[in-house]
DNA sequence: CTTGAACCTGTAGTTACTACAGGGAGTACA
DNA sequence: TGTACTCCCTGTAGTAACTACAGGTTCAAG
């Protein structure tokens, strides 16, 4: 490991991307490991560190929580996982993305089709108000 | 307003399907103005607190966010809110909730492309870990 | 040798709640 | 009248996933 792969907590927030704040963040949860420090306390990070936060922000970018990500980094650690759970992990987070996917879906529609019934201008009457007074068209209760 | 109109918290509670501590939650941000009390200090909500708090859970129901419901409530206190005000307030929540849908419609993309690539099993290579370490194929850095 | 950037620590703020601890009030029953 | 039990009161802490700040070292350049 020669000196200049091996980098400071600065260097290493530039070039992931990620947020300097948040690195001592993934540290402190533990989902990345302690770093070896500097005599004077200075985190150095080796290029095996920036694998691993790479591996963190590209899972976050894909919605995964850290929980989720906690357990993919411990199979990935034990190095004897096996394909099938992770896939697993990931198909459940699939079917969670595609549960909030409806939910909003039912969201839009509803949202959609409130508004047209408003016709907007000046004034006062207004269905969206009297939808939120649940004394709409097809109010329930 | 005769006194069985009146009702506390654990009542409203009840009726509305709303928590207990959510209600006294909604009345410490604003949302709720504090009801009346009784001499010793229970609180005691109208008819129209009761209304108030079906249009914030209806409200919450459609996804608007806290501030957006102080922003509509607000209209309907000052008692010449506009149909356009609203429908405005509306169509940016609109807009929000199709952007999420547009966000996780493309996360799903990606997680059932990558899940697809992956056998499962139990061999320990794994198309979905290799994604995420950047060394799929199509990783970009 | 001094300035300024970068680093260190712990803690507080964000959203929208929910839950709990520790106490006072109201009501039913013996 | 006592007491048991539920309800209500308050303030505070916890949740997810960060982000930001204050107050204090350390490093590197001129």
């Amino acid at each position: 490991m020669t000196a200049s792969q091996v980098i400071k907590r600065g260097e290493l927030a530039r070039r992931s991307g990620c947020n300097l704040e948040t690195i001592r963040y993934y540290e402190n949860i533990g989902l990345l490991q302690p770093p070896e420090r500097t005599a004077s306390g200075h985190r150095l990070y080796t290029p095996g560190d920036q694998a691993r936060l790479g591996f963190i922000l590209r899972g976050r970018d894909l919605g995964f929580s850290i929980e989720e990500l906690k357990s993919l980094l411990s199979l990935v650690d034990s190095h004897h996982y096996s394909c099938g759970e992770v896939r697993d992990l990931t198909n459940n987070h699939l079917a969670s993305v595609r549960a909030k996917i409806a939910d909003l879906t039912r969201l839009e529609r509803t949202l959609a089709d409130v508004s047209a019934r408003c016709e907007g201008g000046d004034v006062p009457e207004c269905p969206i108000i009297d939808t939120l007074f649940g004394r709409g068209p097809g109010a329930r209760s």
